[in-house]
DNA sequence: AATTAGCACTTGGATGTTTTGAGTGCTAAA
DNA sequence: TTTAGCACTCAAAACATCCAAGTGCTAATT
């Protein structure tokens, strides 16, 4: 019956079901996997025999292997690569789930920084394992509308909407009088001529067509500009934070300290991280597993998907954990989480008047 | 020539001698002291006899212990306590070591929590323990000034100068339409009725009288009170940041995976953290062992000192490490360092600068 | 040709035993 | 009061044994 035809990506369907019965094992237990347990479990209706041989092809394929002679086996990198790009079903978020995503990120629309790390917890709560928020400052960013507060005779607040979603104000000190008109007459020539555009393309002539409209007051025009600059180049705001890494000890590979040294180091390097998600692509969950790709720990995956707004990527969440992780809930969550944030920012973003693009 | 006469705090001279010097010894090696090696290393003029029985009697007074019977002697919670309260000597900042600190500290004046940060590397890179950077709220907090930003018809946000000197913005939305012409009147109101006081004192028929002048936009008064409520009552500024816990796996005592898991745990609770300091005093660095006072992982020792501006504790930083710390070099450099930022600050909000959050 | 039963073989880990050495407490001598 | 000396203790290291789980291979079966 068994009958060992290629199918597309050169394994039989039985080698695949085995593979995948294995890793699924694994993931959740922990253990190598041999082939009698295999044939209790009921899950693969063939002798030990056979699926000995075929975990020794599989083997030398390269998607399991062998810690010794008489141990059972555990999947590679490879074949947890294997796993998630093609035998990985999707997992299905429930009612409840849902309901509770929803409900926690509801009341947080707000500020980006606060909306990741909210999120990250959430998915630190369904998931059990530590999680990543990162927030990076976009290439080119431009200020997309301009408000102040009047301070005193002498200061007032530039407050200033930045296209990463992130909303930023300087305090200005002025050494002549100002008063609301004056900065009415200011912030509506922000708003007209510097708003939405990249810092780079406010030329001289705007600026001083600007200044000439204010009159006594032009001075401020150069000063808000500077303002502008500061925010739009700075990247301060780059920023990776992981939340509740103690629950890696939970899982045995953790558990010894040389693992534990590897991975606390890897975390405190932002640099690193950072480094990793560079490579990612954007509109889908990335899996990095293992040391494939090798900035990362052996034993671990890293799974993230990037964070878009108004086609910026402004930031990420993930989660860190185990090679053996659940792939398909962690993967879903992501997803899933992602997308909300993104789809709440958008809302926020595509009222104002001008739309680029 | 050794004579047992008792000194103001109840030792002998030689009981303390020899209490110092397994302290000071089991510092560096992190080994149980004995009486031969303490002969060997010349500290104590006697013979091993006598230092073990002085031992003993160290022992049964508390300060140090005993494994089990044929192991060396280790200091207790209470040896440590005596031994920084009493026996310390002040370490020397090197001129290296102080030009180092100088230097890092130079170019990081600005924001608050940035030079909070980059204090708690400093002391990291000096003393080869983890540190702490803490960022704290200031108690009562009130919304001094609001202003707004009209995104859309449904939108705007409603800008927050708080009394802390942070500004804060929220994003609300309305399921009727808006205007600039609306929202300057909420801010006039805004401005008038609640500016300046404290939320607790905003009556019921305040807002009834706001809602009423406000006509059919009157809802918006609720909407913004409660912002005004989240923004002074909530504590989200408040920040515990660690760095370097990487580097406590050096240390034996935290090498094992059960004392990780406790110290992922106390790090990771940020409210157990503040509640460790709130019991600290403002002008001394604070020294808290082992479980002597329960809230902190045993072997292990926290050391801080609170930074004051303007008269108010605005944040902390210090150190964490096992209890058989470097006392005397991580008190001086933290007290040095917190110094330094108290100081930086004060010379900061005398001279104007133009920066605000 | 594909599958399976059977069996010899491997090996890590669990358990038990022995040895070693650093360190103590106590007694009696200096 | 101090010290030399000695019997005693115990954790940790080193070594030995046993066991279960698992493999690879061969020969029998379908």
């Amino acid at each position: 019956m068994g009958k060992d035809i290629l199918s597309s990506d050169g394994l039989s369907n039985r080698k695949k079901q085995i593979l995948r019965s294995i890793i699924e094992t694994h993931i959740s237990s922990g253990e190598p996997i041999g082939s009698k347990y295999l044939v209790s479990s009921g899950d693969i209706p063939f002798s030990s025999a056979t699926i000995r041989n075929e975990m020794a092809e599989l083997e030398e394929m390269g998607y399991l292997e062998h810690i010794h002679t008489s141990s059972g086996r555990v999947p590679t990198n490879l074949g947890y690569r294997f796993y998630v790009d093609s035998l990985m079903e999707n997992y299905k978020l429930t009612a409840s789930e849902i309901v509770t995503l929803n409900n926690m990120l509801k009341n947080k629309i707000g500020e980006l920084n606060t909306i990741l790390q909210s999120a990250s917890k959430l998915v630190a709560s369904l998931t059990n394992y530590p999680t990543i928020a990162v927030q990076t400052d976009t290439e080119s960013k431009s200020v997309d509308q301009f408000s102040h507060m009047l301070l005193d005779a002498n200061s007032f607040l530039l407050v200033m909407r930045v296209s990463d979603g992130n909303v930023k104000t300087k305090h200005i000190r002025t050494d002549f009088e100002i008063n609301d008109d004056i900065l009415h007459q200011l912030i509506a020539l922000l708003n007209k001529f510097v708003a939405g555009i990249n810092p780079e393309q406010i030329t001289l002539p705007i600026m001083m067509q600007m200044e000439k409209s204010l009159g006594s007051a032009g001075r401020l025009v150069d000063i808000c500009i500077k303002a502008v600059y500061e925010v739009t180049v700075s990247n301060e705001d780059t920023n990776v934070r992981f939340e509740g890494v103690g629950k890696l000890l939970q899982y045995p590979e953790f558990s010894n300290v040389d693992k534990m040294r590897e991975v606390l180091n890897m975390i405190e390097d932002k640099d690193s991280i950072l480094d990793i998600m560079k490579d990612g692509e954007e509109d889908k969950v990335n899996v990095v597993i293992g040391k494939n790709d090798e900035k990362i720990v052996d034993d671990s995956a890293f799974i993230y998907k990037k964070v878009v707004v108004g086609g910026k990527v402004v930031g990420a969440i993930g989660v860190f954990g185990p090679s053996r992780m659940d792939y398909s809930k962690v993967v879903t969550t992501v997803d899933y989480l992602s997308e909300k944030i993104s789809n709440a920012f958008k809302l926020q973003l595509n009222s104002p008047s001008e739309d680029e693009k």
